[in-house]
DNA sequence: CGTTGGATTGGCT
DNA sequence: GCCAATCCAACGC
């Protein structure tokens, strides 16, 4: 398993593309006080210019600027007002796009993913877009972060699988655009989140 | 300026 | 399976 970088290059391309070729790369991080954090990615979603899921699909905002900005950065936001999201900016500047990690397989690290997430299965850690960035510590000061030349969040090289094991299907939790198949997983990876594809289930709107 | 609802999660019925 | 938590971007007026 390969702990080098993945190139700028790697980044310039359609989500789409990238997306299915992230799987069994490595996310990882630094915390403060020096603790490496790293786990292996299983499941990713792509998002597209034009996509109307997209956060890039409207105009430029402090909140997507990153989306729109060098490929090989980190797009952190924050939903639901509880959860942060990580997502691998992709394309050249100025074109919004962007894979959103889904899941990962805990590698190290994992006494300190436990204490973030008070969870003691392995399983529970990283298997989630909110979880994930739980267990590896990253919030908006992650926001804009260089994977390819940072110090605090990178990506390492690790073992690209085979085309054959990956599998697709359409986004989870997105009420548009779920024409498109661009959520990409490893078949039967137990590490893969268990969120159900297709919109979210309608909230009730009763207040106090 | 007020309302709506979200690229989710975890706890409870 | 259902739904509250909890905040803020986007949008309507």
């Amino acid at each position: 398993m390969s702990s080098r970088r993945l190139p700028r290059s790697f980044f310039s391309r359609p989500a789409v593309e990238v997306a299915p070729e992230l799987l069994g790369r490595v996310l990882a991080r630094r915390l403060n006080g020096g603790t490496i954090v790293r786990g292996r990615i299983v499941e990713a979603e792509a998002y597209e210019p034009g996509d109307p899921a997209s956060h890039g699909f409207r105009r430029r905002t402090r909140r997507n600027d990153a989306m729109f900005g060098p490929p090989g950065h980190l797009y952190v936001y924050f939903t639901y007002g509880n959860h942060w999201m990580a997502n691998v900016v992709t394309r050249p500047s100025g074109e919004p796009s962007a894979v959103l990690l889904r899941a990962l397989r805990p590698l190290e690290g994992i006494h300190e993913m436990r204490r973030r997430r008070r969870r003691q299965r392995v399983e529970e850690l990283c298997a989630g877009p909110g979880r994930l960035c739980q267990a590896l510590g990253i919030d908006l000061a992650a926001n804009h972060e260089d994977l390819v030349r940072g110090r605090a969040v990178w990506l390492e090289a690790g073992d690209a699988v085979p085309a054959s094991v990956v599998e697709r299907g359409i986004r989870v939790g997105v009420s548009v655009g779920a024409d498109r198949a661009w959520r990409f997983w490893i078949r039967d990876d137990p590490y893969v989140s268990k969120g159900r594809p297709g919109p979210p289930t309608r909230r009730s709107r009763s207040r106090p």
